[in-house]
DNA sequence: AGGCTATAGTTGAGTACGCAACCAATATAG
DNA sequence: CTATATTGGTTGCGTACTCAACTATAGCCT
């Protein structure tokens, strides 16, 4: 479901992730290693990921000046804009999804029980979200 | 955490659940088309999995008298054997997992809703089964 | 200071898929 | 009974990953 829509957009579901995610970071920028965490990717998809954003020009490379190891990943004014256009039909397709199967009160059920598998609280927080 | 519990056995989980697949079924052989539509594969992932299953003999291949257009993927011995072998561990794994977070009654719940889920009817039999 | 060890990131090789194109056998229509 | 559509299966190509090796910094500890 999410890949068909994503598809529509031309981001598939780790590039509307990551976005997603810088989008709430302070300053709209994370270091590549955070992203990485919270997509549950390796340093190296991240990269290939981050590759592909850049590209689009969505994301923009920044060097952080108290660790020259460090390179964030900034979320562009483009990127921005692409993740709200996106985040309409994506979050609509996802209620609807949820909506057709389920109460509000299974949907509480549900949300606290998965949120308790590894990774799953954020998991759960940002499908929630917008 | 199946991926590394099936890497102990050098089965991936889409091995481990073909293998369980074919157990279940009439003779030990399905179409390699109904495997696909279980596994939520399509016709070619099938082919390369079976390849390999295959190239272990765990399964093999056998036609069919009333259609030649369909090749069976049938369980040999050794696959039976290894499915065994290796459930042993994983079902303990799949279970330990579960039983570490959630206790009967929610159990129960989280089956009953994630069992709404487009295949999820199959898809929670399976690992209720041992 | 000099030498370990850990951390951030990139790159090359390999893997597990999907998609589209294809072939062969079967069903359906006219 | 041919002509067309449908179904089962395989193959080539592209993609999104992982893992292992590597570079460059940074933080220790003596």
């Amino acid at each position: 479901m999410s890949a068909e829509l994503e598809a529509a957009h031309g981001l598939t579901i780790n590039d509307y992730e990551a976005l997603l995610h810088l989008s709430r970071a302070e300053g709209g920028r994370m270091r590549r290693v955070d992203l990485a965490d919270q997509l549950i990717l390796t340093a190296s998809g991240v990269t290939r990921l981050l590759d592909g954003l850049e590209q689009a020009g969505f994301v923009e490379r920044a060097s952080c000046a108290s660790d020259r190891r460090v390179t964030y990943a900034v979320l562009t004014e483009t990127g921005r804009a692409k993740l709200r256009e996106s985040s309409e039909s994506h979050v609509a397709g996802v209620r609807a999804f949820f909506e057709a199967r389920y109460s509000g009160a299974e949907l509480d059920q549900l949300a606290e029980l998965l949120g308790r598998l590894p990774g799953g609280a954020d998991a759960v927080d940002e499908d929630c979200a917008a």
